[in-house]
Formats: C-alpha cells, structure tokens, sequence
DNA sequence: GGATAACATAGTATTTTAGTAGGAATTGAC
DNA sequence: GTCAATTCCTACTAAAATACTATGTTATCC
C-alpha cells in the first residue's frame, strides 16, 4: 500500500498543466524541464492520461498538452486510475485470476475488502486538482 | 495502490487466530489447512508479526501462534505495517532516496502526501481484527 | 523544408512478489 | 532418550512490475 511514483510524477506534471490554464498547451518538454521529470517517461504517462479523456493533445510545433476538464474535475483518483495498472485492486478481485491460494470469491471476507476499496475510491476522489494547487500556494 | 497479497493472506491467518481466542496457540498447518494458505510463505509472515508484537509462538509439539493483544486491539494498518514493508511510504518520503526525480522534499506537494498518510494511517487503524470478524459471521 | 512537437514500440536493469526447499533448534509425549 | 511436531532461519527462484532509455515515425506550424 503506497503511492506509486507514477502518480507522484503524474500529479505533479498535471499540476504544471492545472497552473497554466486550459487555453493553450504546453510540452512536455517545459513541463519536465520546470518540475524536473524524466520526459520520455512523462510523454508515456500522458499517452495514458489522454486514452481515459484527461488531458488532450495539440500535434506539431507549438503543440502540447492541456486539460480537457476544468481543475476541480481531475481527482486523483481519476489520475490513478489511469497511471498506475494495480489501481482499482483490492485482495481478492474476481477478474484477477492469477492468485492460487484466493479464498474463493465471494468468500466472508469480500464484503469487506469492497468496503475498503469503496472507501479509498471516495477518498482519492475528493482530491482533486484545484485542492491540490490551493494546498501548493499555501505552501509556497 | 492496493492490497497486497501478504495483506490478505495476513488478515485471514489472523482472523483464524482471533476466531480461535488467545488461550491456546494453533500451528500455521492448521491455520493454512482451513483457509487454503501456502504454509512456508504464512510462516515468514507470522515471524513478522511475531516481531512486531502482534502474536507470540510456543515452540515444540503442540505449539502453534496466538495473537498477543485482545481482537479490537489489532488493526489492518498493523497487519499492512508489519508485513508488507512498502506500507508507509508516500511518494516523496524523504528516507526513501532511491527515487532520482524527486522534487526536492519538502516542496510544494509534501502537505499533500503527508495528509494523505495521515488520512490512510487513521482509516486503517479504525478497521481491527474484532469488526473483521463480525463482517464475516454478518456474510456467513 | 525544417523545426517542433506528439505518437509508438521495444529494450533493459533493478526491484518486488509470491512463493519453494532444506534444514536447524525447541518442546511434549511416550 | 527418542520421536514427532512445531517454530525458526536462510537461501533460492520464476515471474512480474518499476522506472526508466532508445529509436524512430507522424503531424503541424512557420
């Protein structure tokens, strides 16, 4: 149980593209260069956070990324979800089938493990990017 | 983020032994007998826990594990604690070094991870062993 | 046409995960 | 005192995940 450096990096690129505002794009490039992130690594993530409607791109030159939802939109959960593949599993999942000694699902235990995963689900939703940013100011 | 497989595995070792009480030990043959668990693996589990304080052994014949506290005193962030060291760690933890794009700690997000952590540390401390079982003789 | 970008796929070193294997040390029963 | 049951301990391992890098191709603006 911890956050992946996936979403650490994520959150922080998207935060880059929270502060600019949704008018125009930015790279990758300058997103990487101002939060010094591994930019190859970020244009992946990105490929990824598009594919689920997060952000949108512009191709060629002046192009780049920009939010497709206003910042208040964009939790973390949703950018999780996207960025990090074991997001959404809790122990004993039906479509994870690779576990040899499963309890049997539905067993006494799934109630709550859902319960669990419904919490964290709500939880990282009430985070969101605008949140996030107040939370960076107040700190700056 | 998600339950690892030493978590659940953990939870229902644990449980067996809650379920049993605290006067006699049960050896891990029985405890994996009855809830389908690989016994070499549930062992080295159990010599964490057993580390941490949560159960104590009696060696030899006869011998076996029981819990060292009463049920409601035994939380899943215990159990998350003990057994599965990536459990504390938020992205951006200043004793973990490894990471190489870090953004500097403390920055601007820090707040943010911490809260986080505090925000899971008291949601799993709030599930013990004691609302576990309940849970499960409510689906039995 | 050239620069600037996103898009795509593949490779890779390191670490973690989910176990198994084999044996040593300790205790209870006979 | 021996034997069986049990914890304890270390090491091994196959497969997956992690955190990247490398090498392009394609689209767009000037």
């Amino acid at each position: 149980m911890h956050i992946s450096t996936k979403t650490g990096y994520a959150v922080r690129a998207l935060a880059e593209l929270a502060a600019h505002g949704q008018d125009s794009p930015i790279s990758v490039a300058q997103i990487c260069e101002r939060q010094t992130l591994p930019p190859k690594y970020i244009e992946q993530l990105f490929r990824k956070l598009k594919k689920k409607g997060i952000i949108s791109s512009v191709h060629g030159a002046h192009g780049g990324y920009k939010l497709e939802r206003p910042n208040k939109d964009i939790s973390l959960k949703d950018i999780m979800a996207a960025v990090d593949e074991n997001f959404n599993y809790t122990y004993c999942d039906t479509e994870k089938e690779t576990l040899e000694y499963c309890c049997g699902d539905p067993c006494g235990f799934s109630i709550m493990w859902v319960e669990i995963k419904e919490h964290l689900d709500n939880y990282f939703s009430s985070i969101t990017l605008d949140t996030i940013l107040e939370k960076i100011e107040e700190n700056a």
